[in-house]
Parts: structure tokens; C-alpha cells; sequence
DNA sequence: CACAACGATTGGATCGATAAAATAGCCTGA
DNA sequence: TCAGGCTATTTTATCGATCCAATCGTTGTG
């Protein structure tokens, strides 16, 4: 039975004071070569490592990252979030940081949780997600200058902090191009309605691909608040009107799945399958088989804590400006699903030159 | 700018010492009710909550309870783990701990990030998931005396220390029995190869409740590895079979899904829909209308926590004993998946007496 | 009336680390 | 020669809590 090594045990092994321990840890410069290499073979020997709760007292440092959970994370959208917090797991291990849950539902109660928290443990930061228009946690935040990064831009308010966000325009631009490209001319978009910031921007860049290539929009967007069932009215919507779309991109897997249900290929054996793409390929869109726009999760993780460690540890030459990240997001195309690049059923417009 | 306060400004607040409001919060049974209350209201006035880590470096003690995630979670045994985390922040939160997360991938490194974490934090306890036979972070806590629960029993050991599981078995037998109770006579099971634990104890179940009922179940037990693209294999074996199953019950929703796609409603219209049951009832099944035993997540964290508890808080007058909990799955019967209770195609095998 | 027993409260020591100040040794230059 | 500066190391104080032993006042007892 082998007690803990402490700074004083390994000091009386290597013949130095505690001081010179502390020091060949945390400021190797100041000893001599000689005695710092003698302290670290005792290091070694001892297999000596300080204990956090002694070093957080005195430093008010803990290496520990908060984030907030949601009691009930709904099961796609906590998907998303549930593998970015796998990814800030890894990447905090590897800066030397552990992360710290703890139960936060909605602003005001993940507000009183950050007072808690903080009144008993000595949290070096926080990572929130899920940024929406009106958000208070991070005006409270910044009010007392308590470091932290969002994966999620600032919406609505001006960006006084570090943030890393995917940038969906890009994603539902890039997908709606090439079907584009593909031939397609009516492209529908099934969104949510206005107002959700994340579901405005992936609809901003559809729309900005439809408007470059000249062609209207008119009928082609529908809103509706996430879900199957609802993509599937969508769909019916879209199957009611005059001229049918031949492709459909929509704000998220849920709805994607409803349209494909009723539009892709298993509904409607010999016709014409219409392309459905979805958003943040989750195992839903594995399992079914359809195109989706992944997240980098592992890497907006990575990103986060790597800003996060810019304004933690900031190097001396650089200010510490807060930054911003934004990733872009790539196309999952699946072969049953009939992807993307399918070309619509009508042959007359076909491979036709652009506009 | 007010300074956090201490015992010692609480102390000089109430016109006690130190001693004393320490004495009010850790054991106030000491004090005089007067002066309880004094301290009391001191503390509330000031606001003052004991800081983790003095408490910590003094009592050895860090109110954390240590949870390694496997950094590549894959999507549906993920959806669980991640679900049962979720749930697990919550009941810690109550009971006024936290959870602190580390990476572990694999057993041994697993076993690696334990003693890395111990020889920095004091963490109090660790609850592990995803046992298995052979698993190896049992022993190893046990010999080195640390708190610990597991989610999931121990598969192939003698149960030395507390788990909590969920009665895979029950579930399958339940649904099974049900689907014989409406008729079914040919109900298959598609299950993962054995050896797996979990796969063979969910596959039990079924196969008690056939044989309890009398009936063979040569033909009707496939084994896949887990995913749509097996499910769907397996469904075809069933297919090209002599007489054809009228129900499946499935291991995994995964597997669930690849059967429900060749043999539910939307491959077969105007045909008999063959029932399919999943399991784990994710996201995938609730998207699809499939019929899945849910594993009541919430729950086995809570009581995870609760063993935790007995572990690390004894009460005075019980031993602590090592404790087992096994929770029983319920069926989410969905309508578009034709549920269970459906009666098989043939009317000559339908209702009948059972045996 | 001295003294033990008891309840309520206090003061010092301690947990294991780091910060800040002090010291010891060595070198340089007026 | 000796003040002053530099480097390498040690000493002392401190972070904020709890543990433990000591103290103080009150009461009961022989």
C-alpha cells in the first residue's frame, strides 16, 4: 500500500526543496540543467503528479471546461450535440482539460446552474451550444468576464466573444448547385419557419444558389416545424401543386426523411425518384440511406477548445482577440438514396446549359 | 467587485468563529439552535458556499463522478450510452455531485485514463458502461478499492460489485408472448452471433417464450452483426424460407430497421405486413413508425446513482452491500408499423388457443 | 466545595500545491 | 576590496476548508 506522492516526498527524493519540484514543473527555465534533469528522473521515479485540488486552491485554476446538458435532449438535434461532446471530450483530454456536465434547461436555469457552479467549483470556462436569437447566457457570461466559446454563432447580437459555427448556407448552397448542375430546375426547400437562425441560414443558402441561376423560388419553399410528419405534409404539399419539384433540400434529416418517405424511391417503385438531401447525417439518414450534410462535429469541437485555450492560455506575443470558426459542412451522398446528382426525370430539360 | 466569501467572513459576519459555521453546514447537531440559526442566516446573507477544492484537498473528497466515453461513438448503441449520460448528469446534479468525462477507447486505455485521472483528481466515484465478457475495469477498481458502478451487468464474472441493468430478456419474452397471444405462430428472432452478452440474453427471452408456448424455433433464430444492411440479409433468408416467419422480434433497432424495410408495410403494399420489433427504441425507430422495446434510461442512471450513493454515504445502521437493479424494458408501440398486437396473414392460425 | 462530566465553542495544525520574498554563491567592474 | 547584479535555490506565507485537541461555562455528585 503506496501513498500518493506529494511535491515534499519527491523533494526529499531527489535532495532539492518542494520550491525546486514546483518549479521544474511549472518553470523548468529557472533551474540549473543539471538539477532540473535530477528533479524530473525523481519525477519519474515517483511517478509524481500534482494533485488538482491543491493546485486549484491556490491558482483558482481547474482545468475543467463546463457544459451544459439538456435534461431532455430531443433525439436528433442531441445527436448533433451529444458527438460534439464526444469531440470536445478528446480534445479537451489532449490540451490537459477534463470537461464538467451539469443539467441546464433553457437560458435561465442554465444562468442560475453557471451561479452555482461557479460559487463552488473553480470552472477555468464554458462551451455552450445551441446559440438562439435572445440569448442571455452569454451576456451574462461576458458581464463577468468569465471566458467561454459558443458552438453556434452569436444570432441577433454583436459577436463580443470567440465562436465556432458550420456554416450551413454554405452546405444547402453547395448541394443546391450541384443539383443544380445536374440538371434540375425546380429545387424545393422544406425549412422551418423564420425566426430559428440556424434554420433561416441553411434555407439563405438554397435560396442564394436558386436566385444566382436566375430561377424563381415561388411554391418551391415550404416551412414547417421539424419532424417526419411534418416533412411528410411537405411533401404532399409540394406533390399537390401544379408543376412538382424534382429535387427537394431540406433544414434537417426529420424532415428529410418525411418527404423521402413519400417522394424517394421506396414510395413510388418505377416512377421517378426525387432527390431528397437532408442535414447533420444522423443515423436516421445512415439507416434509410440518405444524402445529408454532415456537421464536422470532431473538428468544431477541436476548434472550440482550441479558442477556448487562446483566451486561457494566451501566448504572450499575440492579443487575445476573440475569434471566430466557421466550418463547412459536406455532403453525405448515398447510393440508395438516389443521390443528389441524380438527374431529374424529365429528359427536355436535361443536361441543359445552365440558366 | 465582491470577493467570493469564506468561512472566515462568514465567521466574522455571524461573531463566531471559523470552527463554528463550518460546524453549521457539516454538523450542526454540535451547535447550540440559537446559534445555529445566527450561522444560518449568515450564510444565506453572504451567500457563502463552501469551495470544492479546499473542501477536496483537506477531506479527499471532490463530489465528481467520473464517466469515460468512447470518442467514436457509433450512432444507435451511442444513442444510448448518450441518453443514459444525459439521464446520469441529472441524478448526480440531485444528489449534488457532478460528472467529469475522459476519453476511454477500449478496455485498457480505459484502465489507462483511471489512473491518469486518479493520480490528478479525486474522484470519488466511476460509473462504467458497456460491460462485456472479459471485461477488465472491474477487477482492476475492485482491487484498488475505488466506489464504482456498472451500467450493465457482468457478463461472465462473479457480480462483486453493484450494477444496474435492463432485463433484455423480459422484454423479448414480453413481446413475444404478446405476439403469440394474438396468433403468431412462426415469430423469428433476429439477433447478433453469440457471445455478445446483451444479444444473447435479448435473444433468450424470445426463445423461452416459444418454448414455453411449445413451439420449434428451427429456422426462426438468425444471427447478423448489427446493422440495416444484416437486418435486411437476414430478412431475405426469411424470405427464401420454406414457410415464411409472420413476425420478427429484432436485437437492435438497426437490425429492425434492414427486416421492417423488406418486410413491413411500405415494401409490401396490399400484402401482409410482417410485424417487426426493435430494440432500444432510438430515434430511428420512432422516425420510421417501428414498434422497439426502450430501455428506461432515465431510470437506470437514477438508480445507478442511487447505488452510488449507498456506496459512497453508507447509512449508519445498513451495511453496504454490493446491490443489483434490473429494470424491465417497455414496448413503444407504433401505428404505421403495424405494432405487435397485429394478427398474423393466415386466418386459420388466427386467435387460437395458444399451444 | 472540589471535581468530573458534559455541551458548546474556539484555536492551531493540516491537506498539497504555488506565489513571493529571502538567501547563498558567483561574477563583474569601479 | 566591496557594492551591485545575476543565477540557483530555499524559506515563508497563503489558498479555504476540515480535523483534532483544548478551552470555557454549567451542572451534577460525592
Amino acid at each position: 500500500m503506496n501513498v500518493r506522492p506529494t511535491l515534499d516526498s519527491v523533494a526529499a527524493y531527489a535532495k532539492v526543496s518542494r520550491q525546486t519540484v514546483s518549479n521544474a514543473l511549472n518553470a523548468p527555465h529557472l533551474l540549473h540543467p543539471d538539477t532540473l534533469s535530477r528533479v524530473q528522473l525523481a519525477i519519474e521515479r515517483t511517478n509524481y503528479r500534482p494533485l488538482r485540488a491543491a493546485r486549484s486552491l491556490r491558482t483558482s485554476r481547474s482545468q475543467l471546461v463546463g457544459v451544459g446538458l439538456q435534461p431532455a435532449g430531443d433525439g436528433v438535434n442531441g445527436y448533433v450535440l451529444d458527438r460534439f461532446l464526444h469531440g470536445l471530450t478528446e480534445a479537451a483530454g489532449d490540451a490537459g482539460y477534463h470537461v464538467l456536465l451539469f443539467n441546464a434547461a433553457g437560458d435561465s436555469k442554465e444562468i442560475q446552474a453557471y451561479d452555482d457552479i461557479l460559487a463552488t467549483q473553480n470552472l477555468d470556462a464554458f462551451v455552450l451550444t445551441s446559440t438562439h436569437y435572445g440569448d442571455r447566457r452569454t451576456a451574462w457570461l461576458a458581464e463577468r468576464d468569465l471566458p467561454f466559446v459558443t458552438f453556434g454563432r452569436p444570432w441577433g447580437t454583436a459577436a463580443g466573444h470567440s465562436w465556432v459555427d458550420v456554416d450551413g448556407a454554405a452546405g444547402t448552397r453547395e448541394v443546391t448547385t450541384n443539383l443544380l448542375a445536374a440538371g434540375h430546375r425546380r429545387i424545393a426547400f422544406v425549412g422551418w419557419p423564420d425566426g430559428s437562425g440556424v434554420g433561416d441560414d441553411r434555407r439563405d443558402g438554397w435560396q442564394s444558389a436558386m436566385t444566382a441561376a436566375g430561377l424563381p423560388i415561388g411554391g418551391l419553399r415550404l416551412q414547417r416545424e421539424d419532424g417526419a410528419a411534418n416533412g411528410r405534409s411537405a411533401a404532399e404539399e409540394l406533390l399537390r401543386a401544379g408543376e412538382p419539384a424534382t429535387a427537394v433540400v431540406c433544414a434537417s434529416d426529420s424532415l428529410a426523411l418525411g418527404v423521402f418517405d413519400l417522394l424517394g424511391p421506396s414510395r413510388r417503385p418505377g416512377g421517378n425518384p426525387v432527390p431528397v438531401v437532408g442535414f447533420d447525417d444522423t443515423p436516421v439518414a445512415d439507416a434509410l440511406g440518405l444524402t445529408s450534410l454532415a456537421q464536422p462535429l470532431a473538428e468544431a469541437a477541436s476548434e472550440c477548445m482550441r479558442l477556448l485555450l487562446d483566451l486561457l492560455e494566451p501566448k504572450p506575443d499575440t492579443a487575445a482577440q476573440p475569434a471566430h470558426v466557421l466550418l463547412a459542412p459536406h455532403l453525405v451522398v448515398r447510393a440508395t438514396g438516389a443521390g443528389p446528382v441524380t438527374s431529374p426525370a424529365d429528359p427536355a430539360t436535361q443536361k441543359g446549359a445552365p440558366q
